[in-house]
DNA sequence: CACGTTCATATTGCGTGCAATAGGATTGCG
DNA sequence: CGCAATCCTATTGCACGCAATATGAACGTG
């Protein structure tokens, strides 16, 4: 009675990624916990955190994470009500709206430098297969966001 | 200036998951959107279309799918509302809800049985990658959920 | 058979994601 | 310069995810 062979979850990489996503964002649940931020937020501040002295305006921020302002606006909203960025408009160009770290926002970043080793450690593999999990990763969004 | 190397955004596995994951749900809709059914509604079915006579309780699609009641109980409810599913209660155990496909729910198996070759052919690999790249996720996930 | 414990699902609250739309700023073309 | 097209962000609406809690059913021990 198998019949649709195509449809078996376990079969599926579209389900083997939905499920290690999911899986990844709890796995840093605890480790974010003590800050307060969701696992959104902290790519977020990884994003800012690259060039610290940088505002990044809310279209930059939107192309490096692959998210829209619909997410974005709301998301930045917490983090500056937590102190960890502030808003404002771009006096060049009154549309934008730069981010920028507060200082407590570049603190976080060595509180939390534990983290991704931390992480390493959760995930069963070799340094090296990671790397190579990621790199095709990151060739299967290009593939996927190209055939829009 | 780089300082932090491990928090650099592109060296990161999670990123790089989160990202996939978002790209290939975004892939799905524009071939489910006749259907009126969502990615994690599509992945619901694929659970029960396996053995399409057989209800399952709320419990057993969460273990499958690595959901919670939280997520299932309106999602599945939204399914009920479309006709694709029924929910009743298990009269041999009344804390458990069944949920069974209706003839609607059997039949979009056929209507969408062209879906997962779309989705292959968008995904800029060979299928003997893609299959390697799905075991390697699920190997991932089980690790991840083990250090819970 | 009472009754505390465990189990299965539902509900609540909050934070995403994202499509669609709105609204104000800038640009470019005539 | 005027103004339509474009750009940038915000807002709205809906559907997840998931932790925490509630509710009611079933179970187990005395």
């Amino acid at each position: 009675m198998a019949g649709y062979p195509q449809f078996e979850l376990d079969h599926q990489l579209c389900f083997a990624l939905y499920t290690a996503s999911r899986a990844m964002t709890r796995a840093y649940g605890p480790l974010l916990a003590d800050t307060g931020l969701t696992y959104p937020q902290y790519v977020t501040l990884l994003a800012l955190w690259r060039d610290p002295g940088q505002p990044r305006s809310v279209g930059e921020l939107g192309e490096r994470l692959h998210l829209d302002s619909g997410t974005l606006t709301p998301l930045l909203k917490r983090l500056a009500a937590m102190g960890y960025v502030t808003r404002s408009r771009d006096a060049a160009d009154e549309r934008r709206v730069l981010v920028t770290l507060t200082t407590d926002g570049l603190a976080l970043r060595d509180r939390l430098a534990a983290v991704p080793m931390a992480i390493a450690s959760c995930l069963g593999m070799a340094p090296s297969e990671g790397m190579a999990l990621r790199d095709q990763l990151t060739t299967l969004t290009a593939s996927l966001e190209a055939t829009r």
